[in-house]
Parts: C-alpha cells; sequence; structure tokens
DNA sequence: CTGTATGGTTTATAGTGTGAACCGATGGTT
DNA sequence: AACCATCGGTTCACACTATAAACCATACAG
C-alpha cells in the first residue's frame, strides 16, 4: 500500500553523511526503480523542499524543508534541550567529557556534548561518526538495537583502531552480550590508545529499542576503579532521568 | 503528478511549532483529503519514520528520520553549525534575543535563534512563521528577494498586527526603497506593539537573491539610538562573516 | 567521430490509490 | 441508561495515476 510513497520516501534513505549528494542515475540504480520515476518522485519531494537540486552540478542533497521539521520535531520531543544540561551535569560532576549519540541510518553521531575543562581531556566534535564495535556507546547501541541492524553492522569489515580493538563479529559478540549483563559498555583504549569509555544505551524507538547512548570518555590514568564506578551510577541515573523526561520507554529486561 | 507523493508530503506541512501533534481526523480536515487516504498516508510515513505515533494519544507527530535527514542536510550544507555560534555571540553581545529565518516556499520560517537571558525579552515560540510585511526579517528578505517573489507577498491580503503595522503593498514597497537604502530593515511596533526588531537580508540563493534574514529583536525601551547603531553593526557585520564562511555570494549592489 | 556516460521526457498500459460507507470504542449530555 | 458526536481505523469497486521501455539532448573520453 501507498507504494509511490514509499518510493519517494526509500529514496531520502539514498542520502547518507557520507553520500549526502545524489545524481538521478546513481539514485536509480541505488533504489532499484526506474530513471523515469525516479526523477518524477524526486521532483516531487523537490518540490516540497524535502530535496533540493544543485542548479549546477544538477545532484540532489537534502533540502531545506527538513530543517523546519526538526524543529517542529524538537518541540514535541525535546531531546537536544533536555539532553544538553544532563550532559552539563555529568560533565560537572565527574571533571570528564560526556557526549550524547544517536543512530542515524549508517553510524552513530554525536549530536550534544559537553566538554571537560579539565588541561588533559577526550576531546570530540559535534557529528563526529563514531564506530560502532570501538566505542563504548557503539556497543552500549550495539547490544540493545534490533538484531539485524547488528548483524548489518558487524557483517561489515570493521577496522582496527589501537592494537586492542575487537574486530572479529564473534568477539563483539561475546563482549555485547557482557553488555547486556553489566547494562553499560566500555571502551579500554579500543578507539584510542589514551582514552576509556563508558556508555549506556538510551531507548526511545517505539519497539523498545536503543535509539543512541550516552557516554563519558577519559583519559585512561584518570579512570581508576572509583571512578569508574561513580560514572557508571550517574550515567544509569542520567539515563532513567532522560527516559522519564522524554516518556522513553525502557525494556524491562534493562537495568 | 506524483500526487499521492505530493499528498503525503503536504501532510508533513500540517505539522508546526504551535501544533506539532496531530490526531487523524484533524489531519484529513486541514488538508482536505479523505480520512481514509490520509490513515493510509499516514501509515506510509510512519514506516518511513518520518511521523511517529503515541501509542496512547494515537496521536501522530514528526518521526525521527527527520533529525537524521536534518544531520546529512547539515553534512551537505552545513548552516545551523555555522550560525548558532554566530546568533550566541550576537546575544552575548547585545544581551538581546537573535535569529535567523528561512525563505522555505511560501513564507520565512525561523531555523535558528538565541534567546536573550534578561528578564524581559522577545520570545519566538510562535513566531515559526514570520509575516513578511509586518517583520523586520521578512522586510529585509523582500527587499532583496525575486521580484516576481515579492509581487506575490505584497499581492495577498495582509493582515494587521499592531495599529503600525503597513498593509498597503504601495506603503510597503517604499519601505522596501529604505531598506535597499540602508542595508537594513526595521519593525518598530509593527509586529508587536512592545518589540523592536532589525534584520539584515542574508544571501545565498545562487541568482544573487536573497535566502532568508539575520536579525535581533528587543523591547521597545531598551532599543535606544545607540544599542541600535550597535546592532546594525554587528549583524552587519555577521552578515559578512556568514557569507565568508558559506561561500555565499553579496551583490555588489549591498552594503 | 564514436561510445558511453549523464539528466530529462514521452506514452500506452498495468495496477495502485481513492473515498463513500461502515465498524467499534470512547466520552460527554440529556 | 440511552443517546449523540466524536474518535481511529477498515473495506472494496472503480477511476485514474504511476510505471517503465524507449526516446532525446548533451557532455566528455578515447
Amino acid at each position: 500500500m501507498a507504494i509511490a510513497v514509499k518510493r519517494a520516501l526509500s529514496l531520502l534513505e539514498l542520502f547518507t553523511e557520507s553520500a549526502s549528494e545524489i545524481g538521478l542515475s546513481d539514485a536509480a540504480r541505488l533504489s532499484g526503480h526506474d530513471k523515469a520515476t525516479v526523477h518524477r518522485l524526486l521532483g516531487t519531494l523537490r518540490e516540497a523542499e524535502l530535496v533540493e537540486q544543485d542548479p549546477h552540478t544538477k545532484l540532489y542533497r537534502i533540502g531545506p524543508a527538513v530543517l523546519r521539521l526538526a524543529r517542529v520535531r524538537e518541540k514535541s520531543t525535546p531531546l537536544l534541550s533536555v539532553v544538553q544540561p544532563l550532559l552539563d551535569q555529568i560533565t560537572q560532576e565527574t571533571g570528564e567529557t560526556s557526549h550524547f549519540s544517536l543512530y542515524t541510518g549508517d553510524a552513530l553521531t554525536v549530536v550534544a556534548s559537553c566538554t571537560s575543562s579539565r588541561p588533559n581531556h577526550v576531546a570530540l566534535n559535534k557529528m563526529e561518526v563514531l564506530p560502532m564495535h570501538a566505542t563504548a556507546s557503539g556497543l552500549a547501541y550495539l547490544a540493545y538495537c534490533k538484531k539485524e541492524l547488528r548483524d548489518r553492522a558487524l557483517a561489515q569489515n570493521l577496522p582496527s583502531f589501537t592494537r586492542w580493538t575487537v574486530t572479529e563479529a564473534e568477539g563483539i559478540k561475546q563482549v555485547l552480550e557482557d553488555v547486556r549483563h553489566s547494562g553499560f559498555a566500555i571502551a579500554d583504549k579500543s578507539y584510542d590508545d589514551d582514552s576509556f569509555g563508558i556508555a549506556v544505551p538510551i531507548f526511545g524507538a517505539a519497539d523498545g529499542t536503543a535509539m543512541g547512548a550516552l557516554a563519558v570518555a577519559a583519559p585512561i590514568y584518570r579512570m581508576t576503579e572509583p571512578v569508574r564506578a561513580k560514572i557508571v551510577e550517574l550515567l544509569r541515573e542520567t539515563s532513567s532521568e532522560l527516559s522519564r523526561r522524554m516518556g522513553f520507554l525502557i525494556p524491562a529486561t534493562f537495568g
């Protein structure tokens, strides 16, 4: 049902952060539909300004209407405005950098963060893309996302960032078991030789799966056992608080 | 052409910041389509997660896919990440609310803002859509947009918001002359009895016309002559900075 | 020049989307 | 309790829309 609409909307999924601009032929190939069809659908999406077309290169890209919709979404389902103060508080209490990331279709992207004010701290940029298998956030997400999504992520060729990065799917699945058991994920030098990350999943999808992760990262040497314990406790509390404030669902199997 | 798709996308326009959640019947009424049709289209939009449905109230609202798209858009066309810090700076230096709006097909829409922290300030809550003829942003935009667009905007029946709102097309055209002469627009009680706005156009369209506006709004009593001068200077500087950072074009006739 | 890309357009035909009418549930009103 | 007006959601025959193959026009490389 609503096949044409479904096709049009599926075209939007072709636009990713790694391929943010697409030509007509590529779109037709990738979507598997006829060029004429794709052309008309993109034309309609363009009329609604959900996509726009570069007048010179003819490439299509996501359009300005999305910005308006994002604002409306933020109104009905505040996220950034709720998360930011919580991050600020975490960083204040721990002294370490905290960040919040969301799954965006092909990766986990940092959408809000609070950077530690200490001279030596873990830095990250907004919009930074986090590898699923090597970061605490990625592991926390993988442990609680849809199975198909997890399988797809692990089926890819996983790059190694340090000598401690686990890159075999089986090894990672083992780790994810531990994550599900403890309720939080850690990344001990697996992404950066000097950093240690701790993360908890954030639930929000209607089906009770994760939508992102909340994490704290610090230089290894400061991540002593008591500090770790405190961070885990804080993340847990904050996760609950977030769920409460957002009306998120937490699966009974969690916590 | 692509009627079903167009209808589906037009449903997205029903969601505004003042009505961020909509029920099926309302949506059918507002869109003018049959309930069954709207139900099916919303269902399809929901599958794509462009909208989501509250499991309890059954109301529809903008979905999480929009967040992903906004991030992709931000990748191909950075805007918010460039504009937001500039707004923050303007508000910090002036102490007043600043905002950035874009033309979105039939109106000027606020896409980013920084609200003054002073006890009494101009709020943007219900201002997601700015009337062209009564706000500083609207006038700044009208003065530098495509002629046909301006004519169409002025041909409509223009509502009056205060006793100072100019609603005759000829009077407004006069005002636009002044705007083009000075390079900035003001809205002195024309939209709100207690507010004074100052705005400059932002250029970006390939043809050298405006794409939006950058503005500062403050309570009348604080908008003294020296404050106005400072704001104008700040807006001018910021506009140039924005153009530089975004690769925007500024017409030789401006500034 | 030719081969192969690109973006874009046309058209008969297959099949999808439409909307009036209907259902069951909920919540006020009398 | 009966009633009425909503609500969200569903059904189905018919009408009309969307489809995809074949078609341009253009651009670039060999």
